[in-house]
DNA sequence: AGGGGGACCTGTGCGC
DNA sequence: TGCGCACAGGTCCCCC
C-alpha cells in the first residue's frame, strides 16, 4: 500500500544509513521479486556507493556512482528493516509505536554497508520489484516516462489538473489513480482527498469546474502533508523504514470506515463503500456531491 | 474511451 | 480449532 506518504517516509528512514554509504555485501536470496532481478544486480551493487537518495512517484531511487540508480517500487508488501549499528532515529520520536518484525521468510534482498548496518528487504506477496537502471536514461524509462507530475511539486496546480481531466468521461477517482494524472496517490489518498474537496469519487473528470479543482488541487497536498509528517499509514504489512508504524491510519476519515457517521461537521451522512474499476472506493453519500 | 475482469502472490480477518 | 471465502496499499494486460 506504500502510496507517495508511505515511500517518502521510508525514503527519509533509510537515508542516514544508506546515503554515502558503501554497499559491502549484497545478498538476493531469491532471483526474482515480481520481475526477475535484472543481470549481475549483485555484483553491480557490491562496492557501489550511495550518493543519492531520492522519491519519484511511488518509486524509491538509490542513486549509485558508478552510473545507476537502483530503482526499487515496494508493490503492496514491501517493507525495509535497518538492523546493526546505532539506532536510527525515527522521524518524529515519540511518534511511533514497536513495529511487529517482518516474518525472515520474507527477507529476500540484504544489504550490509561499510558503517555496519544491514538494511533489510522483505516483500510477502512479491508485488514489488527492483531494477538497476543507467541514472541519465531513468526519465526515459517505461516506468518513469509518462508519470504525471509530483502532486507537492510546483507544476501541479489546478490549471495542469484541468488540462489532465479536460473532456474525460472517466470519473475523478479512476483519474487520479492513474499516475499520468498525478504520481504517487494511491486508492487510500484518493478517498480521502476526495472526502476533504466534498467531491464524488463518480463524477466525471472533466466536469469538474475551476473552483473545485482548486480545491481538490489543495486537499491533495494537504493530506499528503499530514500522512507524510505522521510518517505515514500502517495497514497490515507496511511499516517505516526503521521498523516503526506510521500514525496516519488513525486519521482517515473514510477509508475503510463503511457504515460510520460521516466526519465531517453537521454531515449526517454515513460513509458508504462501493467498487470502481475493481477496487473498493469509500465516500459519504450526503456531502461529497 | 471506458469499464470489467483477471493476472501476479501471500496473509489476514471474518463467518460458520 | 479448522475451513472457506472475501479482501488487501499497485500495476499490467486482455477483452468487450
Amino acid at each position: 500500500m506504500p502510496e507517495l506518504p508511505e515511500v517518502e517516509t521510508v525514503r527519509r528512514g533509510l537515508e542516514p544509513a544508506l546515503t554515502g554509504a558503501r554497499l559491502e555485501r549484497v545478498e538476493a536470496r531469491r532471483p526474482d521479486l515480481r520481475f526477475a532481478l535484472p543481470d549481475g544486480f549483485v555484483q553491480r551493487l557490491t562496492g557501489a556507493t550511495v550518493t543519492a537518495l531520492r522519491r519519484r512517484a511511488k518509486y524509491l531511487l538509490l542513486d549509485l556512482d558508478r552510473g545507476d540508480t537502483l530503482v526499487s517500487h515496494l508493490g503492496m508488501t514491501g517493507r525495509f528493516e535497518i538492523t546493526g549499528g546505532e539506532a536510527i532515529a525515527p522521524l518524529r520520536p515519540g511518534d511511533f509505536v514497536q513495529a511487529v518484525p517482518a516474518d525472515p521468510k520474507h527477507a529476500h534482498i540484504v544489504f550490509d554497508t561499510d558503517a555496519g548496518r544491514r538494511i533489510t528487504y522483505f516483500d510477502p506477496r512479491r508485488f514489488g520489484y527492483m531494477d538497476l537502471i543507467a541514472t541519465a536514461a531513468l526519465d526515459a524509462h517505461p516506468w518513469f516516462a509518462a508519470l504525471g507530475p509530483e502532486p507537492l511539486g510546483e507544476a501541479f496546480d489546478a490549471a495542469h489538473l484541468g488540462r489532465a481531466l479536460a473532456g474525460r468521461r472517466q470519473s475523478v477517482k479512476t483519474l487520479l489513480l492513474d499516475q499520468r494524472t498525478v504520481a504517487g496517490l494511491g486508492n487510500i489518498y484518493v478517498c480521502e482527498a476526495l472526502w476533504r474537496a466534498k467531491i464524488s469519487p463518480t463524477t466525471a473528470g472533466g466536469d469538474l469546474k475551476p473552483a473545485r479543482l482548486k480545491r481538490l488541487v489543495a486537499d491533495i497536498r494537504t493530506v499528503l502533508v499530514e500522512a507524510i509528517e505522521a510518517g505515514g499509514s500502517t495497514l497490515r504489512d507496511y511499516a517505516a523504514a526503521d521498523g516503526a508504524l506510521g500514525y496516519f491510519q488513525h486519521s482517515f476519515a473514510v477509508y475503510g470506515r463503511e457504515g460510520e457517521a460521516c466526519a465531517s461537521a453537521r454531515c449526517g451522512g454515513v460513509i458508504q463503500r462501493a467498487t470502481q474499476s475493481g477496487r473498493s472506493t469509500f465516500y459519504c453519500d450526503a456531502c461529497q456531491t
